[in-house]
DNA sequence: ATTATCTATAGATCTATAGATAATGC
DNA sequence: ATTATCTATAGATCTATAGATAATGC
């Protein structure tokens, strides 16, 4: 019975992936400081040096989890965008654009699974913290899709000047951050009433109440 | 010419406050992990021992930050809002009670001073993690006066759901937080348009898009 | 006499690397 | 032959405390 002869490539991923994983769920729920490269290692089952031989170094592997997940968050927000523009045609309404990216952002959370949860919340952290506090997050690789959605609240909205669309998107960022922080502060503070992790509600009320918030 | 002659009380509360200060404007940028306690004493001008002769613990100093600022915030709030009330009398709106409690909440950021502006991005940052993640800040003292603002928001808006109001604070939640953080972060997406520490825009802003989020 | 402050240091981390070993490549 | 993984460790922290010194109290 011999081990199970895996080819380098698929070490190679195995590994970067196990490490990724454990990294992202991690520093979600600690943040960058209170981790170390071993709690990583033990969580990835793999020596805490192997870390340093694929990313080099912690804050590289930080940069390397925010990548990891960014091109699909772009383009599941941008093809939602891109589908209701088509629908809408010249009927294009604030408050439907407003809905279809709510929606394509929780739909991240909800479907992802474990690990994109934890991407999430990592986000909020680093979306919630001044620009270079964090190494390896000096930008977020978000801005472009976001443009995209603010263009798209001018074409809908055209009476709200740009610092309008800057600031309305400012809120909404806030109330998604602070949803995918999953603190459970709302749970605590309503008696049970509302959960942190409850997703599907958290985009109907989000819809609720920005949805007019340009009007 | 001998030195001031300083009561002990002098020298107790003067060292306090200026290892209070240095914490809170270090915990602030760089969260509780990245600060050691040889930066504080550096920063507040004492050697880091006398540190942990007044707090115990680094997680006791945290704690005592937090502390220190939270009844004025608890006060200038609670005094807004019933002001309001006693105005408002028998034609109390749902948007009066959110543009005085917006109002209120970010007065502290306007009147304050920077100490204030550091204590209200530390809160920022404590609010967006879950709680029992950063030492000593396992509950936050403002859940009291909340209750009261969800209460007057009750009144106000009878048909709206507990899930609703509470939802809805959620939401007001996440903005105010992003707002405290101060992270710079709307300044570069709106190319300077918007700057993180405008608090009247922000105030303003905030008012327009939520006062009617209940609705 | 008591309280505030500093000196010196223990003991436990933590990140990163040099170099050895074990696997796959071909 | 090359790549992936582990062993061992350097060197730099970091928190906390015991005990000495300097100031105030009265």
């Amino acid at each position: 019975m011999g081990r199970p002869r895996r080819t380098n490539q698929e070490r190679r991923e195995g590994s970067q992936e196990r490490i990724l994983d454990a990294a992202e769920a991690l520093f979600a729920r600690s943040g960058f400081n209170a981790v170390s490269t071993k709690d990583i290692g033990q969580a990835a089952e793999v020596d805490p040096s192997l870390l340093h031989y694929y990313f080099a170094t912690k804050a590289g592997l930080y940069a390397a989890v925010i990548a990891r997940r960014a091109e699909h968050v772009n383009v599941t927000r941008l093809t939602a965008l891109q589908a209701h523009v088509a629908e809408a045609g010249d009927g294009l309404t604030a408050a439907g654009v407003i809905r279809t990216y709510v929606q394509a952002t929780f739909d991240l959370a909800r479907t992802g699974g474990e690990g994109y949860l934890n991407y999430l919340t990592l986000i909020a952290q680093v979306n919630s913290t001044p620009a270079g506090v964090i190494p390896g997050s000096e930008t977020l690789p978000f801005d472009d899709v976001v443009q995209v959605f603010i263009g798209l609240l001018r074409r809908a909205s055209p009476g709200s000047s740009d610092a309008d669309l800057y600031w309305f998107y400012h809120m909404l960022s806030g109330a998604i951050s602070l949803s995918w922080a999953r603190t459970g502060r709302i749970d605590k503070l309503s008696g049970g009433q509302c959960r942190s992790t409850d997703f599907d509600a958290i985009a109907e009320h989000m819809v609720a109440v920005f949805s007019h918030g340009l009007d």
